[in-house]
DNA sequence: TTGTAGGCGTTATCAT
DNA sequence: ATGATAACGCCTACAA
C-alpha cells in the first residue's frame, strides 16, 4: 500500500533502483553528490529497507532464535530468564539482529518450534539453554548442520560451540566453604537427575567432600524438582529423616534453598547457627530473605551476551563452531551460612 | 545451498510449482491424488515453505513485536516481563506467529528499535507495555498507524486498543481492606509520577480514603523507584518521619513492600502488629518472604494472552483498533496485614 | 484441476 | 559512476 520503495526513491531522485540499494548499503563507489540526492529522496519519501525483501536475496535473515529448553512455566519462573535474554538482546541489538523466542507449551513443541524456524529460514541461528542429559534438539541440530551455541553443557561437546559457568567448580568451591566453617555433615538438595546442572553440581559437591576426606553419602543427597512446591517435600523429608544428624545443607538452585530454610525454620533450626545453608544462581530473592542467602553468583548476562557474539561469528563470519567460553562463577556469601 | 524449494518439489512430484504452492496452502481445490504425491516428494525432498519468502509476497511478517517501554535492566527485574511474554507467546504460538523481542539499552533506543522494525516489515505489529504518563512511542503509533495494543493505559486511550488490569480499582480494595482491619493512618509508597500505574494506585489508595471520610494527606505519600534500593531508602524516610503515627503501609510494588518490611523490622516494628503491610504484583517472592505479603495478584499471563489476541484480530482480520479488556485483579490476603 | 507468467523489494552481475 | 537485468522463493491472477 504506502510501502516506499527503492523503485520509489529512485524514480523521484531520478536515479535507477540499483544506485538507491548502493547508497543504502554504502559500499560501491558512489558520486558525493548522487548521494546526497538519494538521500533527500529517502528522508523526502519516508523510505525504509524492507527487511524481509534484503533476507530473502541475501538468502539469510537478521534473526537469532532463543530456546529455552524446558517448559516455559518452568523457564520462566528460572532467574535466567530475564538475564540471558538480556545478554543476548545487548549483543543482537549491536549488531543489528533481532531475538525470536520460541516458547511454547512443552518441551517437544518448543523443540519442534524451534528446528522449523532454522528451516523455513526465519532465523539464521539458535542459541539453546541445554539442559537436558539427553537433549534431542542438540542432536538434531548437529546432524542438520544449523548454526547454535550452547548455553550450559551437553554430555558429548565435540564441535560444538557453547558457553558455560563452571559448575562443578564452584559447587565444589561452595562445599569447600562448608567445610572451611566446620561443617561436617552437609545434605545436599538437588535438581533432577536428567539436567546436566544438576549432575554437575552433584559432582562438584561430592570432589570437595573427598578432598576434604569426608564420605560421600548417598542418604544426604535429595532431588526435587525447581520449584518451591517441590524444593518444600523434599526438604521436609531431608530434614525428617536425617534429623540433627546434618548441620549444613547446600541446595543447588536458590529456590530449593528457599524452601530448606523455609523448613527448618519451621522445624525450629536456627540458620545458620543449627543448619547452614547456600544456594545457587543468586536469584533476586537470595538477598532479600531473612537471613540473606548465601549462593553462587552466576555471570548469567555475560553469558548471554558471549553466547549470541559466537554464534554471529558461526553465521555471519563463517566461524566454525567448537569454541568453549568458561565464565567464572562467584561465591556471594551473606548471612545463611 | 541445500534449500529445497518449490520448484525442486514440483520437478520431483511431476507437476508445476503452483501446484504445489496450492497443496501447501491447501485452499484452492487440488485432486486428492496430486495432493498425495506432491506431499510424499515434499517429505521425500525434506521441504520446508521460506517463510521470507512468503511473508515478501503476502506483504506482511509473521511476528509480532514487543516493546517493554522501559530501561531493559528494569523490566527484567520486574516480575511482570516473563509472565507477559508467556501469555503473548501461547498465543503466538497458536496461530503461528513470531515474537520478536526488542530490548534495547534504553528506553529511547527501544522505542526507535520498535519502530524500525516496523517501518522495515519485520513485525506485523507491536505490542506496549505503557507505563509512562506522556509516551512518545504511543503517539507516533497512533500518528503512523501502525497496528499496536497497550498493556496498561495511557492518558489518552481513544482509538488505542488496550488491555489492562484495574489498578485503581485493585488499590481502592486493597485501602479498604486495611481500613476494615481498624488501621487507621496508612502510608502509601509508591512509585514515579510518571508512570500510569503509579498514578492509578495512588488514585485508589486516596478513593478509599475518602470514601472511608478518612484525611487524604500528602505527608503520608512516598515515593520511590521501583528498585529495592530505591525503596529502601524511601521506606527509611517514611519511617523515620511519620513515626509511630502510623500502623499501615501500602506499597504499590512488591519490591517496595519488601523494603518497607525490612526497614520496619530494622526499627524494631513487629508486622504486622506494629505496621500492616500490603504489596502489589505477587511477585514470586511475596509468597516466600516472612511474614508472608499480602498482595495483589495480577493475571499478568492472561493480559499477555489477551494483547496478542487482540493484536492479531487486527492483523489478520482487519478488526478497528479501539477494544479495552480490563481483567479483573485478585488480593491475596497473606501475613503481612 | 492444473500450468504459465508476472511480481513482491532487494541485491548482484554485467554492461556502459 | 551508473543503469539494465536477472535472480531470491513464493503466490496469484489468468489461461487452458
Amino acid at each position: 500500500m504506502d510501502q516506499v520503495t527503492i523503485k520509489d526513491v529512485a524514480k523521484y531522485a531520478d536515479v535507477s533502483p540499483s544506485t538507491v540499494s548502493r547508497v543504502i548499503n554504502d559500499n560501491s563507489c558512489i558520486s558525493a553528490e548522487t548521494r546526497q540526492l538519494v538521500r533527500e529522496a529517502m528522508n523526502k519519501l519516508g523510505y525504509h529497507p524492507n527487511e524481509i525483501a534484503r533476507s530473502l536475496v541475501n538468502q539469510k535473515s537478521r534473526s537469532l532464535g532463543l530456546v529455552l529448553s524446558r517448559p516455559a512455566d518452568r523457564a520462566m519462573a528460572n532467574p535466567f530468564f530475564p538475564d540471558i535474554i538480556r545478554g543476548i538482546a545487548s549483543e543482537t541489538q549491536a549488531q543489528q539482529f533481532q531475538l525470536v523466542l520460541t516458547a511454547a507449551e512443552n518441551y517437544d513443541s518448543e523443540r519442534n518450534e524451534a528446528l522449523r524456524l532454522l528451516q523455513n529460514g526465519s532465523i539464521a541461528g539458535l542459541i539453546v539453554m541445554a539442559a537436558r542429559v539427553d537433549d534431542d534438539l542438540i542432536r538434531r541440530l548437529v546432524e542438520s548442520d544449523y548454526p547454535f551455541v550452547l548455553v550450559g553443557r551437553s554430555p558429548n561437546n565435540d564441535g560444538i560451540s557453547r558457553v558455560d559457568n563452571d559448575n562443578i567448580r564452584a559447587a565444589r568451591r561452595m562445599t569447600e566453604l562448608f567445610i572451611d566453617r566446620r561443617y561436617e555433615r552437609i545434605a545436599l538438595l538437588t535438581g533432577p537427575e536428567n539436567y546436566v546442572v544438576s549432575r554437575d553440581r552433584e559432582q562438584g559437591y561430592r570432589q570437595a567432600l573427598e578432598k576434604a576426606g569426608l564420605e560421600y553419602e548417598e542418604d544426604l543427597v535429595y532431588r526435587s524438582d525447581f520449584t518451591y512446591d517441590s524444593g518444600r517435600r523434599a526438604a521436609d523429608r531431608l530434614l525428617a529423616e536425617t534429623g540433627e544428624s546434618i548441620d549444613g545443607v547446600f541446595a543447588v538452585d536458590d529456590i530449593l534453598a528457599m524452601a530448606v530454610m523455609r523448613s527448618a525454620r519451621d522445624r525450629g533450626f536456627s540458620i545458620p547457627g543449627d543448619i547452614g545453608v547456600a544456594g545457587f544462581n543468586d536469584a533476586p530473592l537470595a538477598s532479600l530473605v531473612e537471613p540473606a542467602l548465601t549462593t553462587v553468583e552466576i555471570p548469567i548476562v555475560d553469558m548471554g551476551r558471549k553466547a549470541a557474539e559466537m554464534l554471529l561469528e558461526i553465521i555471519e563470519e563463517g566461524a566454525e563452531p567448537g569454541d568453549e567460553h568458561i565464565l567464572p562463577a562467584e561465591i556471594r556469601i551473606r548471612d545463611s551460612l
